[in-house]
DNA sequence: GCTCAATGTTTACGCTGTCAACATGGTGAA
DNA sequence: TTCACCATGTTGACAGCGTAAACATTGAGC
């Protein structure tokens, strides 16, 4: 009776991972307001609510899901720090910047969760230390260490205001229209250079 | 039976104008998610889809709000722009961007709806047209004339990536947790100084 | 071998947006 | 004046959603 996918965990497979899986799949193809549980039950071949088991209720799912995003985010960060390890701090923002965009560009979807209500609203820890995570590498990036407790520098937060505003242009086509480049790069091009010239 | 209100327009009172004032009210309140065509229609005491008559469907009407806050937000930056018409450049970006940002601290809620996806998909002319409008005014506050068919300058694509990503700051408590800052104004200043310093 | 907790199913509820069929009443043409 | 029409509002229905409660099954540990 059962599709006895090899990992015969318990009951069935292991439905934790790929309630996850798919989730992922379908937000970042049609957008998070496309994920819907029963969906993503039915797809998966399970009765309509068996994923309550494992995540309370839908915004639980999503933060699920935007953890996962975040710290890809972050680990791309951190690898822009380590090649750029010896260049100025100018340089090392300016990489930084074109790495964050480049990957809102490569992934539209995913970039934009993080301001979903669902995440905005809920004050999950753990999504409020992926975030201090993220400026804490940010801070690296300027060659700050890391402080737990100090704010975050003036200089991070004009990071930030730069990423996430280059972002929202580039991910939103109404703002996108405003500008005249068809292409990604070129937009995130003229946005860096004018950022950290 | 009816309430009569004065305005005895046709069947029953302007419905289309209280839709709008009490979906922007519900908007402001209580956030974008909470507005539910339903709702609204038996707040005003009115069957369930008259709303229909007056909005095709429920991006309509949120795009009929929207394109109201973007005037709003125009009509902010050319405020500034007259008060500051005598100043340097740099002064009139340093105003504009407190002034945007400090009107996102007061309205949180509607100075989100831009991002919404119902508005982000939907490519409704007057609202691309309100946006192109927009970046004018952005254009006058760099004293640049208006031209249609230039591109938007880049100094212009990057205080466009300073108000949004400012805005983003502001507005998403997740984020907003990485500053330290618990008043909002405070936040804009070294958001600001540190953008036009 | 039995019990229990973990997991999945079924059923039900209220909410949503949207469609189709119908009712009403003001307006303009005859 | 009358009548037909169109704009507007109502009613009823449908499918989809999230979520909760009651029930079923199965694997693990005593």
């Amino acid at each position: 009776m059962r599709k006895a996918p090899e990992r015969k965990n318990y009951h069935h497979g292991d439905l934790r991972a790929q309630i996850l899986l798919k989730s992922a799949e379908i937000i970042a193809t049609e957008g998070i307001d496309a994920l819907s549980i029963r969906q993503v039950a039915k797809s998966l071949g399970v009765s309509h609510n068996a994923p309550s088991r494992h995540f309370e209720n839908r915004a639980a799912l999503i933060q699920e899901l935007v953890l996962d995003i975040l710290g890809r985010q972050r680990q791309l960060l951190m690898g822009v720090l380590e090649l750029n390890q010896s260049q100025p701090e100018r340089t090392r923002l300016r990489e930084a910047l074109r790495a964050y965009l480049g990957w809102c560009d490569a992934h539209p979807i995913e970039a934009q969760v993080m301001h979903h209500p669902d995440v905005r609203k809920m004050a999950d820890v753990r999504i409020q230390e992926a975030m201090r995570d993220w400026a804490h590498t940010v801070e690296s990036l300027l060659g700050h260490g890391r402080d737990e407790k100090a704010a975050i520098s003036s200089p991070a937060l004009h990071f930030f205001s730069l990423t996430l505003g280059g972002g929202a242009i580039l991910l939103n086509p109404l703002l996108r229209g405003v500008s005249a480049e068809a292409d990604g790069s070129q937009l995130i091009d003229r946005l860096v250079n004018e950022a950290y010239p």
